[in-house]
DNA sequence: CATGAATGAGCTTTCATTCAT
DNA sequence: GATGAATGAAAGCTCATTCAT
C-alpha cells in the first residue's frame, strides 16, 4: 500500500515493494505470480477494511438518519496518517481501474455495491420521512454522494492545503439532508 | 491527450505518442525537452478550453442563478467522444498530480481558481436570496461542488455503465438550489 | 578497464563493457547503479595495484634514496601489456577528473595521497644529504615529479612513438638526484 | 574551444558549440563537414596561439639560457581565464588522441615539433656551457621536459588546489639547470 | 550563407519475471 | 519458503548529421 501510494503503480517496482516489506523479489512473485495481482489484493484489502470501519459505526445507530450519517462518517472522517496513506493508495487504484480490465472489474463491483447500500440507506431515510423522492431520484442522489466522496479523496490528495479543514463529512450531510 | 487518456501517463510512451500524431520520437524531444513538459502543455491545454466552455455559457446567463449553472453545466454537461476523452485524460492527469511535484502546483492553481470562481458564484446567489450561509459555508459547498465533479470525472472513466445517464449536471444543480 | 581505456569513458557503452566481460547489460546495472560507479570501482582498482607495486618494491629498499627509487620505478618502469591498458585507462580517468565531481574528489585524493607520500620520501633524502632544500621547495619538487608521471603517462599512451625507450623511470631519477 | 574545455568532447555537442557561438546547428555543419574537423580546427588554433606566445618571448631572449627560459614560460607561466580554459581543452585533446586516429596524428606532429624544438634549445645551452650531456641525454631531457609540462596541465586542472602557486615554471627550470 | 525542423541510431537506466540454489 | 543473480525488453533522452527553405 506505502508502494502504490508513495510511487504509483508502475513505479512502485517489485524491488520497492520488497524494500518496503523487507522482503525479497523472489519472494513477491512466489506468493503473488503478477505484480497486477499485488494491486488486486490491495484493493480488496482496502474496500474490506472500509466495509469494517463502516459496519463499526452502523452498531451505535439506531434511525435511517443516524444510518446514513454512519455512512458518510466512514467514508470521509479519515484523520491520521495511515489513512492518509490509505486514500491515496484508493486515489491510485481508481486511476489504474482506467486502464486495467481486471482491476476495472473489481473497481466496479465495489463501487456497484456501495451504490446498492446507498440506495438502501436513502430509501429508509425517505419513508422516515414526507418520502418525496422516487426511485430514480435516490439513485441520483446515491451516484453524487458517490462521486463526491470519490471526489474529496482526490482532493484531498493532490489539493489538501486548499480544502477547508475537515468540511467533507459534515458538508455532505448537511447537503443531502436538506434535498430529502 | 489521446495516448495520455488511453493508457495513462507511464505507458503513454514517447514511441506512443509519436506515432499517435505521426511524428518520430526525435521530434517530440526536439519540441519538448521532457516528457512532463507534454503533460504540463496538456493540463494548460484541457484548462483552457474548460474555461472558454464556461465563458461561452455565460454570455447567455444574466441572473446569478443562471451563471451558476453555467458553471455546472460547463463542467458536467459533456456528451461526445471528443469529452470522454479530454475527461479520462483529466483524471489520468489528477493522478499524476500525486506524484510530479511540477504537475501538483500547475493543478493546484487550477484548483484555486476554481474555487474562487465558485465561491463568487455563490456569494452573488447567496445575496440575491435570502443569504443565510455565511462564507466558511459557501467555501464548504464551493469545495464539496468541485470534489462532486472531479468525482463525477472519475467515475464516468471508471464505471460510466453504473452510472444514471446524464444524471450529473441536473442532480448537482438540484443539490446545491435546494441547499441555498 | 580494458573498455574505459579503449573506447574511453563515453563510447565505453554499458554494452560494450557488457561484452567484454562476458555478461549482459542489466547484470551490469544490477550490480553498479550507474556508469560512474563502475569508473570509481575502477580508479580505486588502479590505485590499489599502483600502491601494492610501491609497497612490493619498498621491501628491498633500505636507504631513502632507494625508498625515492622504488617510487619513481613504481610508477613508471612499466612494460607488458597489462600496465600498457592501465596507463590508458588512468589517463582516461585523468580526463574525466575534469567534467565529473565524483571522480574528481577520488582523483584529488589519490592526487594528494601522493603529495604526501613524495614529500616524506624527499624530506628524507635530503637530511641524509646535505639538506639544502626547505619545505616548500621539496613540496614543489614532490608536485613536479607528479606532473612529470602524469605527464609520462599521457605522452607514453598518445605519443609513444616519439619517446625514448624506457627514458622515463632513468630521467627522472637522474634529474631528481642532480638537483636535491 | 570553451565547449570543449567545459563538456569535453563527447558531451560538447553541436548544439552545445553553435549556442556558445551564438550560432545555429546547421551553419555550424556548413562549415565544418563533421565534429572532428572543429576539434582539428581547435588543435591548430592552439598551436599557433602557443606558438605566438614563445616567438614573442624569443626576441627578448639573447643567450641559449634564456632562449630555453622563454621556451618553459612560454609553456607554463600562463594566469588569466582565457588560458585555464585554454589549458583544459588542451587536456581534452590530449585525451581524445588515445581515440581519434586524425587527432592522434596532429598532436603527434605537434608532439615531435616541441621535442625537436627543445632538443635545439637544450643543444645550444649544453654547448654554451661544459657541454657534458650526449644526444641520447639531450633527448631524454627533452622529453622529460614535455611530459613535465602536459603534466602541468594536467594536475593544474583537475587538481589546481593541490598544487603550490605559480610553481611550475619557477621548478622546471631550477630543475633543468641544476642537471644541465 | 543561414536556419532550424527532422531523423534514427545510440545511449543509460529500469524492471517484471525467472530460476538455480 | 526464501534468496538474489540474471535476463531482455522496454523506457526517456541525446545527438551528429541532413536538408528543404
Amino acid at each position: 500500500m506505502e508502494a502504490m501510494a508513495h510511487l504509483g503503480y508502475e513505479k512502485a517496482s517489485i524491488q520497492a515493494i520488497a524494500k518496503a516489506a523487507d522482503l525479497t523479489p523472489g519472494l513477491i512473485h512466489y506468493h503473488f505470480k503478477t505484480k497486477q495481482e499485488i494491486l488486486v489484493e490491495l484493493i480488496n484489502n482496502l474496500n474490506d477494511k472500509a466495509q469494517a470501519r463502516f459496519q463499526a459505526r452502523l452498531e451505535t445507530a439506531t434511525t435511517p438518519t443516524a444510518r446514513l450519517n454512519a455512512y458518510i462518517d466512514a467514508a470521509l472522517a479519515l484523520g491520521n496518517d495511515a489513512d492518509e496513506t490509505a486514500v491515496s493508495a484508493w486515489v491510485t487504484i481508481s486511476a489504474q481501474a482506467i486502464r486495467q480490465a481486471e482491476v476495472r472489474d473489481i473497481y466496479q463491483g465495489i463501487v456497484a455495491a456501495n451504490l446498492a447500500q446507498l440506495n438502501a440507506l436513502l430509501t429508509d431515510c425517505t419513508k422516515e420521512m414526507s418520502g418525496k423522492l422516487d426511485k430514480p431520484a435516490i439513485n441520483a442522489l446515491a451516484s453524487m454522494m458517490l462521486a463526491t466522496i470519490e471526489g474529496c479523496y482526490q482532493l484531498a490528495t493532490t489539493a489538501g492545503e486548499l480544502m477547508p479543514r475537515d468540511f467533507a463529512a459534515k458538508t455532505l450531510k448537511a447537503l443531502v439532508h436538506s434535498h430529502l
